[in-house]
DNA sequence: AATTGATTTCCTGTTT
DNA sequence: TAAACAGGAAATCAAT
């Protein structure tokens, strides 16, 4: 009955993790240029970080994400082949572009740039010091705080892997996260489906896997596919992983053991089916979406 | 304020 | 023996 609730602090993660890391997240990008983003950055580098005209190919990614995320949409209704490209040729896409590109999404998506691009442009003055905690990310780590909130996790300490990774997706990102302004348009326009209900901050367990291994830049040898097609993976660094989840659940105490839990969880939902004999191999299942190289 | 889905936490037992 | 795997039970958290 009585649980040991006391002993919260005795995890050994960190060190384990960094022996796991060996990656671009890892001991190559420690943390030496961290307190110059920390505490208030230039507005030349924000806006970098925040216009969609100076995103990696991988920012680009995640705001196509995080789009069809907010508007309920399914991320496999759209080729993510013909979004391979970076912010400026992003911006260089007309209308047009964008409906021949993502078909019935591409005016929802070419919108949602505008208006993107529009704040953009008076969104610094509007971001609060005291908003910029700093660091941030993770990959699936939103690009854009629709639902007023950012997307820090704020992990003070934590620079096991984010860091300075060649993909500062979302510092400041959280650009109009101003209130009185006028994001709520995006809120306010009609939902495509009602499919899903909640989704607390924008991503499941599950997702967040699908979304490692879909990315290879992010993903240093933490998750493999085993085999691609029939949607079988393999954890490699099982810990790391862990520990990665819970950053951005802000869940220090997160271990691959409880992680593990909510992976078979998954089995009667039919999201993940059983491999069994081998261990730390998984394969999505029916109700997995997004992760076919045929869904992009 | 109550409900609920999705984990999170803990645990005991089994398998690799 | 140390990790993983299996699940049950209960707690937690955030969205509704």
């Amino acid at each position: 009955m009585v649980r040991n609730t006391s002993c919260i602090m005795s995890i050994p993660s960190s060190a384990s993790v960094d022996s796991q890391l060996t990656g671009p997240w890892g001991s190559h990008y420690t943390s030496t240029d961290v307190p110059t983003v920390a505490s208030g950055f230039p507005g030349r580098l924000w806006q970098q970080e925040t216009q969609p005209q100076y995103w990696t190919k991988f920012q680009v990614w995640e705001w196509l994400q995080q789009t069809l995320d907010v508007h309920q949409i399914d991320a496999t209704s759209i080729p993510f082949q013909n979004f391979d490209i970076d912010g400026r040729q992003l911006c260089a896409m007309s209308f047009q572009d964008f409906t021949r590109a993502a078909g019935s999404v591409g005016p929802l998506l070419y919108q949602s740039l505008t208006e993107l691009r529009w704040n953009g442009q008076y969104g610094s003055e509007l971001f609060a010091p005291l908003d910029i905690k700093t660091e941030v990310d993770d990959f699936s780590c939103s690009i854009l705080p629709y639902k007023e909130e950012s997307c820090f996790y704020s992990c003070t300490n934590t620079d096991l892997f984010e860091t300075k990774d060649p993909f500062p997706s979302s510092i400041a990102v959280s650009t109009p996260a101003s209130p009185g302004t006028d994001t709520k348009k995006l809120h306010s326009r009609p939902q495509t489906s009602q499919m899903k209900k909640h989704n607390p901050r924008g991503t499941h367990l599950w997702e967040f896997i699908r979304d490692i291994l879909l990315n290879p830049e992010r993903n240093p040898g933490l998750i493999k596919w085993e085999d691609r097609s029939e949607g079988v993976f393999r954890f490699l660094k099982s810990e790391a992983v862990a520990q990665l989840w819970g950053k951005k659940k802000n869940n220090s105490s997160m271990t691959y053991e409880k992680l593990s839990r909510a992976m078979r969880y998954y089995y009667k939902r039919e999201i993940l089916e059983r491999v069994d004999g081998r261990r730390l191999v998984y394969k999505f299942g029916r109700n997995a979406r997004g992760w076919k190289e045929s869904d992009k």
